[in-house]
DNA sequence: CCTATGTATGTTATAAGATAACATGTCAAG
DNA sequence: CTTGACATGTTATCTTATAACATACATAGG
């Protein structure tokens, strides 16, 4: 299983990715992500406030991405503020503190399946089911940085994102042609 | 010069990326680019008419990405239409053709400087003087393969992007600090 | 020559995504 | 109990993008 350079700090479903592609108990994706967000959160001298966890926890509802204004949408259904600022400022504290990734293709918000871990992600955005996986890249990231450097060019950020199809809609693809 | 594996047909300045961050005679750039841009054109049947060519100028005319909306002013100003479609069709063409890119970072196009070659380019923002450069990306691009094959995951398109600081910048900033 | 057809452009309207700026509330240290 | 830092609420506006329909334009077939 452990087939992935990946920490063994990392909770539950996150050490095996294509979790994100298949059925599996998302319970784990959830509890172990929150404690460790309200650890990290503390850690950092920052506040989990109710917003926040609670988009926080929509964000964790699947492996997909949530725009802003689809998160908003809950959030005010639920009596928090409805106006625009109250998710974009919970969704950025969240992507500050590395709890959650923006996914720039999609304009849209995921939730990080190991916060507290370095990691420069690549996604995995599957174009039929819209689950978005978060691949190991830390290969991608060194092949990146050598590009860079031969141009003198230093990264400081960099978003990674693929489109294509996941294992079970490529399989259904294939099938329904 | 020749370090990145790259196709020798590649005009001008395009074969030698680290161009988009020092001067260089830009003319190269532009000229190569325009008239591989013809010819592709022609070859897939497709008209690169009189907007559709002077947006790819507009591209062109520096290392940088222009928003729409930036390119639409251009435009209405030079008498063209003055609605945000103009802009969007005449730069949704370019980049079906792969002559322009899409950088999803900044909402923003950028002119292709290796056109007609089949590439899936990294680029290079320098976050002070919002150059972009079009970084060599084979190896970038195995590795991403490899990291989604080992999910089952087949990847369509994708987009590579980074945010730092360019030689120059870099150097500067060093003085300043 | 001309007219039918596909393609390109013009234009109106609106949808979708994001942020600036200011007012109000809350919590915890002094 | 008050002050200061941080969080939330709210108004307004800005930027980016697309849907839908009308008009023009080129060109291959009659």
């Amino acid at each position: 299983m452990a087939q992935y350079p990946h920490s063994d700090a990392c909770p539950g479903c996150a050490s095996t990715p294509e979790v994100a592609f298949s059925r599996h108990d998302h319970s784990h994706c959830t509890d172990d992500t929150l404690a460790r967000a309200e650890a990290l959160a503390q850690a950092q001298g920052a506040r989990l406030t109710p917003v926040r966890r609670r988009v926080l926890e929509i964000l964790l509802e699947d492996h997909r991405a949530l725009g802003a204004y689809d998160v908003l949408q809950r959030l005010a259904a639920e009596g928090f503020g409805n106006q625009p600022p109250v998710a974009y400022r919970a969704l950025d504290f969240l992507v500050d503190l590395g709890l959650a990734h923006r996914i720039r293709r999609l304009n849209a918000f995921t939730a990080c399946l190991h916060p507290g871990e370095a990691h420069a992600p690549a996604f995995l955005i599957c174009r039929t089911c819209n689950h978005v996986a978060e691949a190991p890249a830390t290969p991608v990231r060194s092949a990146l940085d050598a590009a860079a450097s031969a141009l003198g060019f230093t990264i400081e950020r960099s978003n990674i994102e693929a489109l294509g199809l996941c294992p079970a809609c490529a399989t259904a693809e294939g099938a329904a042609a």
